[in-house]
DNA sequence: GTAGGGTTAG
């Protein structure tokens, strides 16, 4: 029928047109409908009207047709689709063309009708062309004897919800708001359909209250294209509410509630919320099905939950329910990621064996999985299997496998697959680079790894902060502290922001080469930046202050990041530990009475270090002492507290 | 006629 209606848009010049008006409409439309097709062929012919279509128009064309339902509902199931199309085409093509759209209407034997411009802005012909469906919409409301019903809007709306066209539904939504409708159930489940899809609220109430003062009953398909409104615009408490009221109604929430409830839950990040009404699903007799396996899974995936995922998806295998492959793929990933690559793979033979397909990101997340847990070989094996498979490594397949290779100490293996990259004209990365720089500093190639960053400048691959980082730590782990700060003025030259990690290499270093001073303005400039500090950036600051007998400065700068939101939980532990090491065993003593006295514990582990290294010392009474007594609080076998006691080292020393 | 599938890298 397409084919046929460009025959017909385009060439209908070079066609004979019928008359004008055709014969039967002269008479009023009166004449016989049950003209059947030999007659229809021979008045065609007669009359040289020729029909450009692969299939021959119904004996009905040669009436005039009432309604578009007519033509629709006739026996012959015509399809007035290029007509419609027709009609469009030269909307679209001259809006000058307006005016004549009423004689087209004519010609095809169509009344305007409310039906035919609902019918119309339903046609495919109209996806993705909103314009072109308000000029007809307008068009037809300015003609004589026509008004448009409810239908014309709900139509106009439904195309324009597709189009994502906000500014415009609003727009007609006030002009629906004028027209004083009268809402049906049918119109409304629409709507709130529509206005659902695009989290428009306000739109979605009206409807809502419309319904509700003409007694239209919510169906379980409005209850539900509600709820899902109400959580694609993350009125989740909203959503919550109509939920609760089902419940408590005669539509009771089925399995699409449910699972709009979960999606919602899962889309504002209460994951727990939404496995408490997936656990409520059993009790009201109500069946998990895939789709809600799948939403909990994902919305677990995101939020790094991968036990959780596993789980779920282990329940889908009891149950018997079908596991789609998106399913494995987080699954896989999930475990990938939690370093349990071994059960990841037998997951991955799991679902190749159910019939599912393995794909490059599956192939992928297990060979950057075992990489990292020190299995280079196997991944090397499965990435030649993933080839075999006839899959093709995209970038991040040849991303992990030159970082896997690097970590490894495998750097030439690597630089060969980089180079592959390089001459295949595919994923020349930061990423890539970076690892390279990487593996090369670490393994104390730093001339090389120097080469490598000018290479991807050169190459017009801008170094990102990864890449600077790489080759910061490369040059201040040799001791090239000053080539380190100078890339360290660069970045910043270049726009490339500093990060944590860029501090945190600096400040090492420079203690290491006891520039204290300068590591201190370091720290403070992170702190300027506005930079949060981590764990181990605050290591590195409290190892260098503690080395060089700063300890109280440590523990002053520590004293004045918890104002700021970070405890870094090691901190004390940390320190202790370094001053162990280095046998300077009086202060990690009077560092840990620091800590008794401000009323926190000693783990156990710290314990054992400072008893470890007070023996080394030769402090094997304080030694023995520490060991028997009771830091902390103290529980007797009925689980009462028993007492507190405090230890302080120094005193005896 | 309603509900799920931004999956892989430094």
């Amino acid at each position: 029928m397409r084919r046929s209606l460009l025959r017909l848009g385009a060439s209908s010049a070079t066609h004979v047109l019928p008359p004008w008006p055709p014969p039967s409409y002269y008479n009023g439309g009166s004449s016989s409908k049950a003209s059947n097709f030999q007659s229809t062929s021979a008045f065609s012919s007669n009359s040289r009207w020729v029909v450009v279509t692969n299939s021959l128009p119904p004996p009905e064309w040669v009436e005039p047709f009432n309604d578009v339902s007519d033509i629709v509902s006739s026996p012959q199931r015509f399809d007035p689709s290029p007509w419609v199309a027709q009609i469009l085409n030269l909307l679209d093509g001259s809006p000058q063309m307006e005016p004549n759209l009423d004689f087209y209407c004519h010609k095809f034997l169509i009344k305007l009708s409310p039906n035919f411009v609902a019918y119309v802005l339903k046609s495919d012909d109209l996806r993705g062309k909103p314009e072109t469906a308000l000029r007809f919409f307008s068009w037809a409301g300015k003609q004589k004897k026509y008004h448009h019903k409810l239908e014309c809007y709900v139509s106009l709306i439904e195309l324009l919800c597709l189009c994502g066209d906000l500014d415009r539904i609003r727009c007609v939504v006030v002009e629906l708001k004028n027209m004083n409708f009268l809402m049906n159930s049918n119109a409304a489940n629409c709507l709130i359909k529509s206005f659902g899809c695009l989290g428009m609220v306000e739109e979605l109430l009206w409807v809502w209250r419309g319904m509700k003062e003409n007694g239209i009953e919510p169906s379980l398909y409005t209850y539900n294209f509600l709820v899902n409104g109400l959580v694609n615009s993350m009125f989740i408490e909203s959503a919550e509410r109509v939920f609760e009221v089902m419940e408590g109604g005669k539509i009771v929430p089925d399995i699409v509630t449910y699972n709009t409830m979960i999606k919602g839950y899962c889309k504002a990040g209460k994951t727990q919320k939404a496995m408490e009404k997936f656990w409520d699903m059993e009790g009201r007799n109500v069946e998990a099905d895939k789709i809600t396996y799948m939403t909990l899974m994902q919305g677990c995936y995101s939020e790094g939950d991968f036990d959780s995922c596993l789980s779920l998806y282990q329940e889908m295998r009891e149950k018997g329910i079908e596991i789609p492959s998106h399913a494995y793929s987080l699954v896989i990933n999930g475990l990938c990621k939690g370093g349990k690559c071994m059960v990841g793979y037998a997951v991955f033979e799991d679902m190749i064996e159910k019939g599912c397909k393995a794909n490059v990101a599956n192939y992928t997340a297990l060979i950057d999985s075992y990489a990292k847990c020190g299995c280079i070989e196997e991944a090397m094996k499965l990435f030649k299997r993933m080839k075999s498979d006839g899959l093709e490594p995209d970038g991040v397949t040849y991303g992990v496998i030159v970082n896997g290779l690097c970590k490894s100490g495998r750097l030439e293996k690597a630089m060969e697959y980089f180079q592959f990259c390089q001459n295949n004209r595919m994923a020349d990365n930061a990423m890539l680079y970076s690892s390279l720089i990487d593996g090369l500093g670490k393994a104390g190639r730093v001339d090389e790894a120097e080469r490598v960053f000018e290479q991807m400048i050169e190459k017009g691959c801008p170094p990102d902060s990864y890449c600077y980082n790489a080759l910061i730590d490369a040059l201040a782990k040799c001791g090239k502290t000053d080539e380190a700060l100078a890339l360290f003025k660069k970045m910043e030259k270049e726009g490339c922001d500093q990060t944590v990690y860029t501090y945190t290499i600096l400040i090492d270093g420079l203690f290491k080469e006891h520039r204290n001073e300068e590591a201190l303005k370091l720290w403070d400039m992170m702190i300027d930046k506005g930079i949060t500090p981590t764990a181990a950036s605050f290591r590195a600051l409290s190892v260098g202050l503690c080395l060089s007998g700063k300890v109280a400065r440590a523990c002053k700068i520590l004293d004045d990041l918890a104002p700021m939101g970070v405890i870094p939980e090691t901190a004390f532990e940390d320190m202790i530990n370094v001053l162990c090491k280095a046998g300077r065993v009086k202060e990690a003593c009077k560092l840990a009475d620091g800590i008794v006295d401000r009323g926190r514990e000693i783990p156990g582990r710290i314990r054992t270090v400072l008893i470890n290294a007070l023996r080394k010392t030769g402090n094997a009474d304080l030694a023995m002492k520490l060991m028997h007594s009771k830091i902390g609080i103290g529980y007797d076998r009925w689980g009462s507290v028993k007492k507190r006691v405090k230890f302080r080292i120094l005193i005896d020393i």
